[in-house]
DNA sequence: CGATACTACTTGTCTATACAAGTATAGATA
DNA sequence: TATCTATACTTGTATAGACAAGTAGTATCG
């Protein structure tokens, strides 16, 4: 092993080549990358090979292809990991529960210049907003606020959510392409308390969260359940 | 497209058929996977058909490859999705702060009955446990407590951590493949409160997390932070 | 002017073949 | 017995060629 350079296959070097181009800046967002045809020239492969190292890169998301058209470098997102938290019907049908929904506030106003800032809008935009208190057979178990970019959900109002949670339907209209999340541990409001019904000195988990669909900001959430009364639960597998 | 039916790439077919065989139960966990070249016969297909059918189910995670041998169902892992929590240390400078760490204890011992269930041991095995205090300049911002399954690190005890840190220590030589997170909101005792130098009404987020190495359970950790002076950031993208 | 057909180019799938490289096993050899 | 060797089989990579299918633009026709 002493002075031996490790071998890359061709389609490997390919791969870095192009990753090496977009991550310098010579090819930016949005971009096109050459046609495997194009590719296999430069380095004298087949074209399969070319493929296989365009393939992979749509994979790892670092580009976009489109049939009859080319390669295109892929938009950035926030990050590259996944947390998957379970909606709270889902998780408290999980533990048997009972779960009920009350909406409190469901209306379309001006955004405030903080919302606006998170969520990457103008201060003239409107957005939806609601706040909707979560029980498990009448007892309060979570406290979400929610802001909603009209571009991605302009029917958001006009739902009922009789036989639809709203976000089954915002993950119908709007699917999730990335999120970020805040948790913190609280001494929550004397307003979510009245809502919450809980004691001053109860402990309670903050989640804020922003979601992103189609490129743009989706939703940005304010959620606070009890300690007591609520544990989040996560699981992770690395690629 | 009335009455259209949809039709499959043959790669496709192979990859239905290898996974109904796998979801049927007719191949369980380590069983061989037909070969690329039964597969290509099988299904008259090329064995470059066949390898893509396969290649593409290694990066699935049904099956594992092991050039030169075969192809084997692979062992069902957790859960699929992902939860990237930084490293504190790396939170710590990510926010221009300044890490140390203090062990308060860093010994082998016999397991708990709880232990033993959380981990998958037997009651005689014996743990690496660890209690260790994080500082971001001088003031207190976790406790975490660690039980690590000496068969996939069993070097723990030996280590300084004056170079590296335990977490890195352990990522290197028992790369996490999985885990489990429950975070909760809590008050949390008197010796956390202690070490934390904390108020016992001080909100603390509470995050109890398995990991998976070589499908063995490697480590169990409860990590308290209190809420006033960390929050924990997650990122996500959904593949 | 508007609709249609043609074309050049792109990605998607598939084949037949080839050689490299890793593993396991049976048999020959020391 | 222990070690080497030939072999059969596996996956990994790569090629050259083929056809399908989708897109965008150009030229042609009515």
């Amino acid at each position: 092993m002493v002075g031996s350079e490790q071998v890359f296959a061709l389609y490997e070097k390919i791969k870095k080549s192009v990753v090496k181009d977009i991550d310098s800046g010579k090819l930016k967002p949005d971009d096109k990358v050459p046609s495997e045809t194009q590719l296999a020239k430069l380095f004298n492969a087949s074209r399969m090979t070319a493929n296989r190292a365009l393939k992979e890169l749509t994979e790892e998301s670092r580009i976009v292809r489109i049939q009859g058209v080319g390669s295109f470098v892929a938009r950035p997102k926030p990050d590259a990991a996944l947390l998957e938290i379970k909606s709270i019907a889902k998780e408290i049908a999980d533990w048997g529960g009972v779960h009920s929904s009350q909406i409190l506030i469901l209306k379309e106003e001006k955004v405030t210049e903080q919302i606006a800032q998170k969520m990457n809008l103008n201060i003239e935009d409107t957005i939806f907003h609601s706040i909707i208190v979560h029980k498990d057979r009448g007892i309060c178990v979570q406290y979400s606020e929610r802001f909603i970019n009209p571009k991605v959900a302009p029917d958001y109002l006009s739902q009922n959510f009789k036989k639809i949670t709203p976000s089954d339907y915002l993950l119908g209209v709007a699917p999730i392409q990335a999120a970020e999340h805040i948790i913190e541990a609280v001494n929550c409001n004397k307003e979510i308390q009245k809502y919450l019904k809980i004691q001053p000195d109860e402990p309670c988990l903050s989640l804020k969260r922003r979601t992103w669909s189609f490129d743009r900001v989706a939703t940005y959430s304010i959620i606070i359940s009890p300690g007591s009364r609520y544990k989040l639960k996560g699981k992770f597998i690395r690629g």
